[in-house]
DNA sequence: TGCTCATCTACAACTCGTGCAAATTGCGCA
DNA sequence: TGCGCAATTTGCACGAGTTGTAGATGAGCA
């Protein structure tokens, strides 16, 4: 994703106007890594900027996505994750804590794939399924969990 | 999946009970490579039982996954599928009508990941997205569409 | 400054799936 | 074969996540 200043201007290019709203989420996501949904997009927001609406948070994101800037994500359960990281990249994520973590993936496009016969190819994504580092140490030691699994962001509920 | 008769024995097995809605999914599912949703199973059931609840199927097809006989699929958009094919396999997922065609992926486990340090991977799954043959063909010939893409099984409409 | 169309907000609606409880039924057992 | 009861089915409500809509609001331009 493009930093705030040239998203504006990107954006004015296309007539779309810059408005309060739309800087703050640029803000947001600029170098962030965390693979946000819109609902914690919108808590974000509405802790600077109480008022700002869900919706407006949803129209933004998909302004973004479609003008390239911004890569929905979506990992099997749960809300659309979006993404500033625009690389061909992959994802890891914890089934215990939900967090999502990038994975860059050598080889992919030399994969032998079987059973798709005439099926054209645009785009393969890949999703990484198991325990982050910070929550195996937790669950492996029998010493008291810190962090009962249950409190971080996006907790999976299977 | 096993066949009808074995899943049957199965479920005795496991204290379930083998009711005539159970055994008549049982039957959809055997040898079915669609990939259904819970909803198109449902329509198909009602066909044959009308009254059987969309319910009753999202708690047969949940049993099935929990013995390990189907496997919930998450083509990132969309109701979930459910594959009878509980081999190790991926996904091509056309873009146009929505199919899904089971993909046979060699060397996936030799794939080099970057990112992902110390995380453990229980599972890795690939969905390629794209044009299956039908659709790139009735699409790329200048002819009349024959299948105007949205009256087919599960149109994607993004 | 004033105009005007894009945007914002609030709210309804929609999709997919789950929780719940009353009525029903498979099936082990006498 | 007939009982008894736990498992199941059904219908409905509810919840998360996302999108449609319309009137109020405001950014950008002359
Ligand atoms: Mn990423
Ligand atoms: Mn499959
Ligand atoms: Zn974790
Ligand atoms: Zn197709």
């Amino acid at each position: 994703m493009k930093p705030p200043t040239e998203l504006a201007e990107a954006f004015r290019a296309r007539g779309l106007k810059v408005t309060p709203q739309r800087q703050l989420l640029f803000g947001l996501l600029d170098g962030n890594t965390s693979h946000p949904t819109a609902e914690g997009l919108f808590v974000e927001a509405s802790a600077q900027m109480p008022g700002i609406s869900l919706r407006t948070v949803y129209t933004t994101l998909t302004d973004l996505a479609e003008m390239g800037e911004l890569q929905p994500v979506s990992c099997g359960a749960g809300a659309i994750r979006f993404d500033p990281n625009v690389d061909d990249h992959h994802h890891g994520v914890c089934d215990s804590c939900g967090n999502v973590t990038d994975a860059y993936v050598v080889g992919a496009e030399s994969l032998i794939v079987e059973g798709l016969d005439g099926f054209t190819t645009n785009s393969a994504s890949i999703v990484f399924r198991g325990q982050c580092a910070p929550c195996a140490s937790s669950t492996d030691e029998s010493t008291s969990n810190p962090i009962p699994n249950s409190q971080q962001q996006t907790p999976n509920t299977p």
